[in-house]
DNA sequence: AATATAATGTGTATAAATTACACTAAGTTA
DNA sequence: TAACTTAGTGTAATTTATACACATTATATT
Protein backbone atom coordinates (compact mmCIF):
# COMPACT_ATOMS: atom_id res chain seq x y z
CA UNK A 1 0.00 0.00 0.00
CA UNK A 2 1.72 2.99 -1.19
CA UNK A 3 1.12 6.88 -1.87
CA UNK A 4 1.69 8.00 -5.07
CA UNK A 5 -0.35 11.05 -5.50
CA UNK A 6 1.55 12.71 -7.87
CA UNK A 7 1.01 10.11 -10.73
CA UNK A 8 -2.92 11.40 -10.22
CA UNK A 9 -4.27 7.99 -10.50
CA UNK A 10 -7.29 7.60 -9.04
CA UNK A 11 -7.92 10.22 -6.08
CA UNK A 12 -10.22 11.39 -4.00
CA UNK A 13 -10.70 15.08 -2.62
CA UNK A 14 -12.74 17.25 -0.05
CA UNK A 15 -14.40 20.45 -1.27
CA UNK A 16 -16.10 22.50 1.56
CA UNK A 17 -19.59 25.05 1.32
CA UNK A 18 -19.50 27.08 4.61
CA UNK A 19 -22.60 29.01 4.73
CA UNK A 20 -21.72 32.06 6.84
CA UNK A 21 -24.32 34.52 8.16
CA UNK A 22 -23.56 38.25 9.17
CA UNK A 23 -27.05 39.11 10.37
CA UNK A 24 -28.12 40.67 6.62
CA UNK A 25 -26.53 38.55 4.24
CA UNK A 26 -25.43 35.05 3.82
CA UNK A 27 -21.94 34.56 2.51
CA UNK A 28 -19.93 31.18 1.07
CA UNK A 29 -16.28 30.90 1.82
CA UNK A 30 -13.77 31.55 -1.35
CA UNK A 31 -10.48 31.05 -1.83
CA UNK A 32 -8.57 32.18 -4.66
CA UNK A 33 -6.48 29.68 -6.14
CA UNK A 34 -2.62 30.38 -6.42
CA UNK A 35 -2.02 27.40 -8.15
CA UNK A 36 -2.81 25.81 -11.80
CA UNK A 37 -5.52 24.85 -13.10
CA UNK A 38 -7.70 27.51 -12.50
CA UNK A 39 -4.79 29.78 -10.75
CA UNK A 40 -6.46 33.30 -9.69
CA UNK A 41 -9.98 31.62 -9.94
CA UNK A 42 -12.25 31.20 -7.09
CA UNK A 43 -12.74 27.83 -5.66
CA UNK A 44 -14.07 26.10 -2.97
CA UNK A 45 -11.88 25.29 -0.34
CA UNK A 46 -10.82 21.88 -0.98
CA UNK A 47 -7.63 19.56 -1.34
CA UNK A 48 -7.01 15.68 -1.96
CA UNK A 49 -7.67 13.21 1.08
CA UNK A 50 -4.32 11.76 2.58
CA UNK A 51 -3.65 8.28 2.45
CA UNK A 52 -3.99 7.68 6.18
CA UNK A 53 -7.05 10.15 7.32
CA UNK A 54 -10.59 9.66 7.16
CA UNK A 55 -13.05 11.33 5.04
CA UNK A 56 -14.38 13.92 8.32
CA UNK A 57 -10.50 14.34 9.57
CA UNK A 58 -9.58 15.40 6.33
CA UNK A 59 -12.30 18.13 5.50
CA UNK A 60 -11.55 19.72 8.75
CA UNK A 61 -7.46 19.20 8.20
CA UNK A 62 -8.17 20.99 4.74
CA UNK A 63 -10.90 23.67 5.60
CA UNK A 64 -8.10 24.34 7.80
CA UNK A 65 -5.15 24.71 5.90
CA UNK A 66 -6.92 26.79 3.43
CA UNK A 67 -8.55 29.06 5.35
CA UNK A 68 -7.57 28.95 9.45
CA UNK A 69 -10.94 28.02 10.29
CA UNK A 70 -10.63 25.24 13.00
CA UNK A 71 -13.43 22.63 14.80
CA UNK A 72 -16.23 23.58 12.29
CA UNK A 73 -18.44 20.83 12.76
CA UNK A 74 -19.12 19.79 8.83
CA UNK A 75 -21.29 17.30 7.29
CA UNK A 76 -21.18 15.19 4.11
CA UNK A 77 -23.68 16.25 1.36
CA UNK A 78 -22.90 14.36 -2.26
CA UNK A 79 -20.03 12.75 -4.12
CA UNK A 80 -19.19 14.53 -7.36
CA UNK A 81 -17.50 12.20 -9.87
CA UNK A 82 -17.76 12.60 -13.19
CA UNK A 83 -15.20 11.72 -15.18
CA UNK A 84 -13.79 14.83 -16.81
CA UNK A 85 -14.80 17.19 -13.20
CA UNK A 86 -10.84 18.05 -12.99
CA UNK A 87 -8.87 18.85 -15.90
CA UNK A 88 -5.47 17.00 -14.56
CA UNK A 89 -7.36 13.51 -14.29
CA UNK A 90 -9.45 11.55 -12.35
CA UNK A 91 -10.73 12.91 -8.80
CA UNK A 92 -13.76 12.56 -7.25
CA UNK A 93 -14.50 15.42 -4.32
CA UNK A 94 -16.60 14.38 -1.47
CA UNK A 95 -18.13 17.83 -0.53
CA UNK A 96 -19.23 18.88 2.94
CA UNK A 97 -21.38 21.97 4.26
CA UNK A 98 -20.96 23.71 7.34
CA UNK A 99 -23.29 26.73 8.62
CA UNK A 100 -21.13 29.59 10.85
CA UNK A 101 -21.79 32.42 12.45
CA UNK A 102 -19.92 35.74 10.95
CA UNK A 103 -19.10 37.50 13.86
CA UNK A 104 -16.87 39.21 12.21
CA UNK A 105 -13.87 38.48 14.54
CA UNK A 106 -13.54 34.92 12.51
CA UNK A 107 -9.88 35.49 10.76
CA UNK A 108 -9.23 34.40 7.72
CA UNK A 109 -5.73 32.98 6.83
CA UNK A 110 -4.65 30.37 4.66
CA UNK A 111 -1.90 28.23 6.14
CA UNK A 112 -1.72 26.48 2.52
CA UNK A 113 -0.23 28.46 -0.42
CA UNK A 114 -2.45 26.62 -2.10
CA UNK A 115 -4.59 29.68 -1.57
CA UNK A 116 -4.10 33.07 -2.36
CA UNK A 117 -6.89 34.21 0.16
CA UNK A 118 -9.53 33.08 2.03
CA UNK A 119 -12.65 35.10 1.58
CA UNK A 120 -16.77 35.60 2.64
CA UNK A 121 -18.38 36.26 -0.69
CA UNK A 122 -22.18 37.16 -0.74
CA UNK A 123 -24.28 34.03 -2.29
CA UNK A 124 -26.27 36.16 -4.63
CA UNK A 125 -23.88 37.53 -7.53
CA UNK A 126 -21.50 34.63 -7.68
CA UNK A 127 -19.35 34.92 -10.00
CA UNK A 128 -18.58 30.98 -11.98
CA UNK A 129 -15.87 29.05 -9.58
CA UNK A 130 -13.33 27.12 -10.80
CA UNK A 131 -13.31 23.15 -11.59
CA UNK A 132 -17.38 21.59 -11.15
CA UNK A 133 -17.09 24.07 -7.81
CA UNK A 134 -20.65 26.42 -8.89
CA UNK A 135 -22.49 23.30 -9.12
CA UNK A 136 -20.99 21.63 -5.79
CA UNK A 137 -22.20 25.17 -4.28
CA UNK A 138 -25.90 25.17 -5.90
CA UNK A 139 -26.46 21.58 -4.38
CA UNK A 140 -24.89 23.06 -0.87
CA UNK A 141 -27.13 24.98 -0.93
CA UNK A 142 -30.26 23.47 -1.91
CA UNK A 143 -29.38 21.08 0.50
CA UNK A 144 -29.87 23.74 3.55
CA UNK A 145 -32.94 24.91 1.99
CA UNK A 146 -34.18 21.71 2.24
CA UNK A 147 -32.82 20.41 5.93
CA UNK A 148 -34.07 24.27 7.28
CA UNK A 149 -37.62 22.73 6.88
CA UNK A 150 -37.12 20.13 8.83
CA UNK A 151 -34.33 20.87 11.37
CA UNK A 152 -33.66 24.41 12.78
CA UNK A 153 -30.23 25.02 11.27
CA UNK A 154 -30.87 28.67 11.15
CA UNK A 155 -29.06 28.81 14.73
CA UNK A 156 -26.14 27.27 13.97
CA UNK A 157 -25.66 30.60 11.47
CA UNK A 158 -27.14 33.19 14.20
CA UNK A 159 -25.22 34.22 17.08
CA UNK A 160 -25.80 33.36 20.45
CA UNK A 161 -28.50 35.96 20.69
CA UNK A 162 -30.49 37.22 18.27
CA UNK A 163 -33.86 38.56 17.55
CA UNK A 164 -36.60 37.09 16.10
CA UNK A 165 -36.54 39.44 12.81
CA UNK A 166 -33.03 38.49 12.39
CA UNK A 167 -34.48 35.01 12.41
CA UNK A 168 -36.86 35.24 10.27
CA UNK A 169 -34.18 37.16 7.92
CA UNK A 170 -32.49 34.24 7.60
CA UNK A 171 -35.29 31.66 6.66
CA UNK A 172 -35.93 34.41 3.91
CA UNK A 173 -32.46 34.45 2.89
CA UNK A 174 -32.63 30.68 2.70
CA UNK A 175 -35.77 29.89 1.27
CA UNK A 176 -35.84 32.69 -1.22
CA UNK A 177 -39.51 34.44 -0.11
CA UNK A 178 -40.93 36.48 2.01
CA UNK A 179 -42.79 34.97 5.36
CA UNK A 180 -45.35 36.71 7.10
CA UNK A 181 -43.89 38.08 10.73
CA UNK A 182 -46.49 37.01 13.10
CA UNK A 183 -47.11 33.32 11.76
CA UNK A 184 -43.82 33.23 11.76
CA UNK A 185 -43.04 34.05 14.97
CA UNK A 186 -46.44 32.06 16.06
CA UNK A 187 -44.70 29.17 14.70
CA UNK A 188 -41.26 29.48 15.59
CA UNK A 189 -42.17 30.38 19.89
CA UNK A 190 -44.83 27.47 19.70
CA UNK A 191 -41.97 24.79 18.85
CA UNK A 192 -40.61 25.89 22.63
CA UNK A 193 -36.89 26.07 21.51
CA UNK A 194 -36.40 29.75 21.98
CA UNK A 195 -35.84 31.47 25.67
CA UNK A 196 -36.28 34.94 25.57
CA UNK A 197 -33.94 37.19 27.06
CA UNK A 198 -34.08 40.40 29.67
CA UNK A 199 -31.97 42.02 27.22
CA UNK A 200 -32.18 44.16 24.36
CA UNK A 201 -30.42 45.60 21.03
CA UNK A 202 -28.23 47.87 21.72
CA UNK A 203 -27.06 50.97 19.79
CA UNK A 204 -29.74 50.41 17.13
CA UNK A 205 -31.70 52.90 15.61
CA UNK A 206 -35.31 53.18 16.83
CA UNK A 207 -36.91 50.64 18.65
CA UNK A 208 -35.13 47.62 20.01
CA UNK A 209 -35.76 44.61 19.53
CA UNK A 210 -35.72 41.86 22.12
CA UNK A 211 -32.58 39.41 22.37
CA UNK A 212 -33.71 35.30 22.21
CA UNK A 213 -31.25 32.55 22.49
CA UNK A 214 -31.68 28.60 21.24
CA UNK A 215 -32.87 26.19 23.62
CA UNK A 216 -30.38 23.04 22.76
CA UNK A 217 -32.08 21.07 25.39
CA UNK A 218 -35.39 21.45 24.06
CA UNK A 219 -34.88 21.05 20.74
CA UNK A 220 -33.17 18.10 21.29
CA UNK A 221 -35.68 16.61 22.56
CA UNK A 222 -38.43 17.94 20.12
CA UNK A 223 -36.05 16.40 16.55
CA UNK A 224 -35.35 13.37 18.04
CA UNK A 225 -38.81 12.11 17.17
CA UNK A 226 -38.23 13.56 13.25
CA UNK A 227 -40.01 10.78 11.09
CA UNK A 228 -43.04 11.21 11.87
CA UNK A 229 -45.96 9.75 9.74
CA UNK A 230 -48.82 10.43 12.16
CA UNK A 231 -50.30 6.95 13.18
CA UNK B 1 -2.70 9.39 -16.42
CA UNK B 2 -2.73 5.63 -15.92
CA UNK B 3 -4.44 3.37 -14.34
CA UNK B 4 -3.44 1.31 -11.86
CA UNK B 5 -5.90 -0.83 -9.21
CA UNK B 6 -3.48 -3.72 -8.50
CA UNK B 7 -1.39 -1.17 -6.48
CA UNK B 8 -4.47 -0.63 -4.28
CA UNK B 9 -3.10 3.41 -3.85
CA UNK B 10 -6.24 5.19 -3.51
CA UNK B 11 -9.36 3.70 -5.29
CA UNK B 12 -12.59 4.29 -4.80
CA UNK B 13 -15.95 2.16 -5.18
CA UNK B 14 -19.35 1.48 -5.60
CA UNK B 15 -21.75 -0.38 -3.17
CA UNK B 16 -25.46 -0.68 -4.03
CA UNK B 17 -28.49 -0.93 -1.41
CA UNK B 18 -30.83 -2.37 -3.26
CA UNK B 19 -34.73 -2.27 -1.72
CA UNK B 20 -37.24 -4.98 -3.37
CA UNK B 21 -40.78 -5.64 -2.00
CA UNK B 22 -42.58 -8.51 -2.54
CA UNK B 23 -46.00 -7.20 -1.22
CA UNK B 24 -45.37 -8.83 2.14
CA UNK B 25 -41.31 -8.38 3.11
CA UNK B 26 -38.98 -5.97 2.48
CA UNK B 27 -35.78 -7.25 1.28
CA UNK B 28 -31.98 -6.60 0.04
CA UNK B 29 -30.35 -7.49 -2.78
CA UNK B 30 -27.28 -9.16 -1.34
CA UNK B 31 -24.15 -11.00 -3.19
CA UNK B 32 -22.16 -13.96 -1.77
CA UNK B 33 -18.51 -13.22 -1.93
CA UNK B 34 -16.32 -15.72 -3.94
CA UNK B 35 -13.48 -13.61 -3.26
CA UNK B 36 -10.87 -12.64 0.01
CA UNK B 37 -11.25 -10.98 1.56
CA UNK B 38 -14.33 -11.90 3.67
CA UNK B 39 -15.21 -14.86 0.91
CA UNK B 40 -17.97 -16.49 1.60
CA UNK B 41 -19.35 -13.45 3.11
CA UNK B 42 -23.11 -12.06 2.15
CA UNK B 43 -22.01 -8.37 1.32
CA UNK B 44 -24.11 -5.46 -1.00
CA UNK B 45 -23.43 -5.59 -4.60
CA UNK B 46 -20.45 -3.54 -4.92
CA UNK B 47 -17.17 -3.15 -6.92
CA UNK B 48 -14.30 -0.85 -8.25
CA UNK B 49 -14.73 2.23 -10.27
CA UNK B 50 -13.00 2.06 -13.79
CA UNK B 51 -11.31 5.48 -14.54
CA UNK B 52 -13.07 6.39 -17.46
CA UNK B 53 -16.83 6.11 -16.05
CA UNK B 54 -18.84 8.73 -14.08
CA UNK B 55 -19.95 7.47 -10.45
CA UNK B 56 -23.38 6.88 -11.54
CA UNK B 57 -22.40 4.63 -14.69
CA UNK B 58 -20.09 2.60 -12.83
CA UNK B 59 -23.32 2.09 -9.87
CA UNK B 60 -25.09 0.63 -13.01
CA UNK B 61 -22.29 -1.44 -14.45
CA UNK B 62 -21.60 -2.80 -11.04
CA UNK B 63 -24.72 -3.71 -9.95
CA UNK B 64 -25.39 -5.19 -13.74
CA UNK B 65 -22.16 -7.40 -13.40
CA UNK B 66 -22.80 -8.67 -9.86
CA UNK B 67 -26.76 -9.61 -9.92
CA UNK B 68 -27.80 -9.07 -14.16
CA UNK B 69 -29.97 -6.18 -13.14
CA UNK B 70 -29.90 -3.44 -15.83
CA UNK B 71 -32.30 -0.15 -15.87
CA UNK B 72 -32.37 0.56 -12.44
CA UNK B 73 -32.09 4.14 -11.35
CA UNK B 74 -29.80 4.64 -8.27
CA UNK B 75 -28.71 7.80 -6.65
CA UNK B 76 -26.34 8.10 -4.62
CA UNK B 77 -26.92 8.72 -0.63
CA UNK B 78 -23.38 8.90 1.21
CA UNK B 79 -19.98 7.91 1.15
CA UNK B 80 -17.95 5.81 3.53
CA UNK B 81 -14.36 6.93 3.87
CA UNK B 82 -13.07 5.36 6.95
CA UNK B 83 -9.33 4.86 6.87
CA UNK B 84 -9.44 1.08 7.65
CA UNK B 85 -12.66 0.21 6.51
CA UNK B 86 -11.36 -2.14 3.30
CA UNK B 87 -8.36 -4.61 5.23
CA UNK B 88 -6.44 -3.96 1.94
CA UNK B 89 -5.88 -0.98 1.90
CA UNK B 90 -7.46 2.39 1.13
CA UNK B 91 -11.02 2.38 -0.57
CA UNK B 92 -13.26 4.64 -0.31
CA UNK B 93 -17.16 3.59 -1.35
CA UNK B 94 -19.96 5.80 -2.95
CA UNK B 95 -23.13 4.33 -1.91
CA UNK B 96 -25.94 3.78 -3.67
CA UNK B 97 -30.23 3.25 -3.82
CA UNK B 98 -32.66 2.04 -5.39
CA UNK B 99 -35.76 0.66 -5.16
CA UNK B 100 -37.50 -1.93 -7.04
CA UNK B 101 -40.31 -4.17 -7.38
CA UNK B 102 -40.02 -7.71 -6.71
CA UNK B 103 -42.53 -9.72 -9.41
CA UNK B 104 -40.32 -12.88 -8.94
CA UNK B 105 -39.41 -12.98 -12.40
CA UNK B 106 -36.62 -10.86 -11.77
CA UNK B 107 -33.83 -13.34 -12.17
CA UNK B 108 -30.44 -12.86 -10.47
CA UNK B 109 -27.25 -13.95 -12.27
CA UNK B 110 -24.05 -12.71 -11.83
CA UNK B 111 -21.67 -11.82 -14.79
CA UNK B 112 -19.10 -11.57 -12.25
CA UNK B 113 -17.48 -14.36 -11.07
CA UNK B 114 -16.66 -12.40 -8.24
CA UNK B 115 -19.99 -12.95 -7.12
CA UNK B 116 -21.34 -16.79 -6.30
CA UNK B 117 -24.23 -15.70 -6.34
CA UNK B 118 -26.85 -12.79 -5.68
CA UNK B 119 -30.32 -13.16 -4.23
CA UNK B 120 -32.97 -11.16 -1.89
CA UNK B 121 -32.71 -10.90 1.29
CA UNK B 122 -35.56 -9.81 4.05
CA UNK B 123 -33.80 -6.62 5.36
CA UNK B 124 -35.33 -8.10 9.32
CA UNK B 125 -32.60 -10.91 10.41
CA UNK B 126 -29.75 -9.46 8.70
CA UNK B 127 -26.85 -11.47 9.55
CA UNK B 128 -23.62 -9.72 10.04
CA UNK B 129 -22.05 -8.35 6.31
CA UNK B 130 -18.73 -7.95 5.05
CA UNK B 131 -17.16 -4.88 5.51
CA UNK B 132 -18.96 -2.31 6.61
CA UNK B 133 -21.46 -2.83 4.79
CA UNK B 134 -24.06 -3.41 7.65
CA UNK B 135 -23.50 0.12 8.52
CA UNK B 136 -23.83 1.01 4.97
CA UNK B 137 -27.13 -1.02 4.35
CA UNK B 138 -28.67 0.94 8.42
CA UNK B 139 -28.23 4.28 6.80
CA UNK B 140 -29.52 3.33 3.39
CA UNK B 141 -32.40 2.32 4.97
CA UNK B 142 -32.91 5.49 7.58
CA UNK B 143 -32.43 7.43 3.96
CA UNK B 144 -35.39 5.50 2.40
CA UNK B 145 -37.20 5.58 5.82
CA UNK B 146 -36.80 9.50 5.88
CA UNK B 147 -37.40 10.22 2.52
CA UNK B 148 -40.74 8.74 2.37
CA UNK B 149 -41.80 11.17 4.69
CA UNK B 150 -41.33 13.40 1.92
CA UNK B 151 -42.02 11.60 -1.52
CA UNK B 152 -44.11 8.65 -2.69
CA UNK B 153 -41.23 6.32 -3.23
CA UNK B 154 -43.34 3.41 -2.42
CA UNK B 155 -44.34 3.56 -5.59
CA UNK B 156 -41.17 2.20 -7.19
CA UNK B 157 -41.45 -0.49 -4.40
CA UNK B 158 -44.90 -1.85 -5.36
CA UNK B 159 -46.10 -3.30 -8.78
CA UNK B 160 -48.00 -1.23 -11.72
CA UNK B 161 -51.09 -2.24 -9.87
CA UNK B 162 -51.51 -2.77 -6.19
CA UNK B 163 -54.51 -2.61 -3.43
CA UNK B 164 -54.08 0.23 -0.44
CA UNK B 165 -53.73 -2.34 1.98
CA UNK B 166 -50.25 -3.43 0.57
CA UNK B 167 -49.51 0.73 0.40
CA UNK B 168 -50.21 0.80 3.61
CA UNK B 169 -48.00 -2.44 4.80
CA UNK B 170 -44.97 -1.00 3.18
CA UNK B 171 -45.55 2.01 4.61
CA UNK B 172 -45.36 0.19 7.80
CA UNK B 173 -42.58 -2.10 6.83
CA UNK B 174 -40.84 0.79 6.28
CA UNK B 175 -41.65 3.54 9.26
CA UNK B 176 -41.81 0.69 11.67
CA UNK B 177 -45.30 1.24 12.90
CA UNK B 178 -48.96 0.17 12.80
CA UNK B 179 -50.51 2.76 11.12
CA UNK B 180 -54.64 3.72 10.88
CA UNK B 181 -56.29 2.70 8.06
CA UNK B 182 -58.98 5.17 7.64
CA UNK B 183 -56.26 7.70 8.25
CA UNK B 184 -53.91 6.15 5.80
CA UNK B 185 -56.26 5.96 2.76
CA UNK B 186 -57.95 9.45 3.78
CA UNK B 187 -54.46 10.98 3.37
CA UNK B 188 -53.21 9.05 0.49
CA UNK B 189 -56.46 9.54 -1.87
CA UNK B 190 -55.87 13.33 -1.14
CA UNK B 191 -53.07 13.63 -2.22
CA UNK B 192 -54.59 12.74 -5.78
CA UNK B 193 -52.15 10.88 -6.87
CA UNK B 194 -53.81 7.59 -7.21
CA UNK B 195 -55.66 6.21 -9.76
CA UNK B 196 -58.70 3.94 -8.97
CA UNK B 197 -58.79 0.68 -11.58
CA UNK B 198 -61.65 -0.96 -12.64
CA UNK B 199 -60.24 -4.06 -11.31
CA UNK B 200 -59.91 -6.29 -8.37
CA UNK B 201 -57.29 -8.75 -6.89
CA UNK B 202 -57.91 -12.27 -8.24
CA UNK B 203 -57.33 -15.51 -6.87
CA UNK B 204 -57.15 -14.23 -3.13
CA UNK B 205 -59.00 -15.68 -0.24
CA UNK B 206 -61.70 -13.63 1.07
CA UNK B 207 -62.63 -10.36 -0.27
CA UNK B 208 -61.55 -8.92 -3.30
CA UNK B 209 -59.42 -5.72 -2.92
CA UNK B 210 -59.29 -3.00 -5.77
CA UNK B 211 -56.49 -2.46 -7.97
CA UNK B 212 -54.89 1.12 -7.77
CA UNK B 213 -52.08 2.71 -9.64
CA UNK B 214 -50.02 5.52 -9.41
CA UNK B 215 -50.55 8.53 -11.29
CA UNK B 216 -47.33 10.20 -12.26
CA UNK B 217 -47.82 13.21 -13.94
CA UNK B 218 -50.09 14.18 -10.84
CA UNK B 219 -47.47 13.45 -9.15
CA UNK B 220 -44.71 15.52 -10.67
CA UNK B 221 -47.13 18.40 -10.47
CA UNK B 222 -47.75 18.42 -6.55
CA UNK B 223 -44.23 17.23 -5.54
CA UNK B 224 -42.58 19.63 -7.85
CA UNK B 225 -43.09 22.37 -5.35
CA UNK B 226 -41.35 20.74 -2.40
CA UNK B 227 -39.99 23.09 -0.22
CA UNK B 228 -42.60 25.07 1.49
CA UNK B 229 -42.56 26.83 4.64
CA UNK B 230 -45.45 28.56 4.30
CA UNK B 231 -46.19 32.22 3.71
C1' DA C 1 -40.40 69.57 23.85
C1' DA C 2 -42.68 68.10 19.98
C1' DT C 3 -42.69 65.51 15.94
C1' DA C 4 -41.15 62.33 12.48
C1' DT C 5 -39.21 57.94 11.66
C1' DA C 6 -38.48 53.13 11.56
C1' DA C 7 -38.77 48.87 13.36
C1' DT C 8 -41.04 45.94 17.18
C1' DG C 9 -44.70 43.36 18.70
C1' DT C 10 -49.36 41.63 18.89
C1' DG C 11 -54.82 38.82 17.77
C1' DT C 12 -58.41 36.79 15.48
C1' DA C 13 -61.17 34.44 12.23
C1' DT C 14 -61.01 30.89 8.64
C1' DA C 15 -59.41 26.95 6.43
C1' DA C 16 -56.90 22.80 6.18
C1' DA C 17 -54.82 18.81 8.04
C1' DT C 18 -54.39 15.43 11.63
C1' DT C 19 -56.02 12.40 14.94
C1' DA C 20 -58.99 8.99 17.34
C1' DC C 21 -62.10 5.61 16.90
C1' DA C 22 -65.74 0.83 15.27
C1' DC C 23 -68.76 -1.21 12.41
C1' DT C 24 -70.87 -3.03 7.94
C1' DA C 25 -69.99 -5.08 3.32
C1' DA C 26 -68.30 -8.47 0.34
C1' DG C 27 -66.29 -12.52 -1.19
C1' DT C 28 -64.41 -17.31 0.04
C1' DT C 29 -64.26 -21.58 2.45
C1' DA C 30 -66.08 -25.33 4.98
C1' DT D 1 -75.77 -21.31 4.99
C1' DA D 2 -72.74 -20.22 8.46
C1' DA D 3 -68.19 -18.84 9.59
C1' DC D 4 -64.27 -16.42 8.36
C1' DT D 5 -61.32 -12.89 6.73
C1' DT D 6 -60.25 -8.78 4.67
C1' DA D 7 -62.16 -4.46 2.33
C1' DG D 8 -64.13 -0.38 2.85
C1' DT D 9 -66.28 3.64 5.04
C1' DG D 10 -67.58 8.75 8.41
C1' DT D 11 -67.49 11.99 11.90
C1' DA D 12 -66.20 14.83 15.64
C1' DA D 13 -62.39 17.04 18.06
C1' DT D 14 -57.96 18.92 17.87
C1' DT D 15 -54.17 20.95 15.96
C1' DT D 16 -51.85 23.49 12.58
C1' DA D 17 -51.62 26.81 8.82
C1' DT D 18 -53.05 30.96 6.67
C1' DA D 19 -54.51 35.75 5.79
C1' DC D 20 -54.40 40.12 7.33
C1' DA D 21 -53.45 45.71 10.00
C1' DC D 22 -52.44 48.61 13.59
C1' DA D 23 -50.73 50.34 18.13
C1' DT D 24 -46.19 50.57 20.62
C1' DT D 25 -41.56 51.93 21.50
C1' DA D 26 -37.09 53.86 21.05
C1' DT D 27 -34.37 57.01 18.63
C1' DA D 28 -33.35 61.01 15.62
C1' DT D 29 -34.58 65.50 14.02
C1' DT D 30 -36.28 70.06 14.38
Amino acid sequence: METNFVKFDSIFSIDCVIFGFDGTELKILLIERNEDPFKDWYALPGYIVEQNESLDNAAERILYELTGLRDIYMEQFHTFGEVDRHPKGRVITVAYYAMLRLNGQKELEPISSYAKKAFWHPVSQLRKLAFDHTQIFTRGFLKIRRKITYQPIAFELLPEKFTLTQLQHLYEVILDKKLDKRNFRKKMLNYGILKELNEKQKGVSYRAASYYKFDRRKYAKLFQKELSFGK
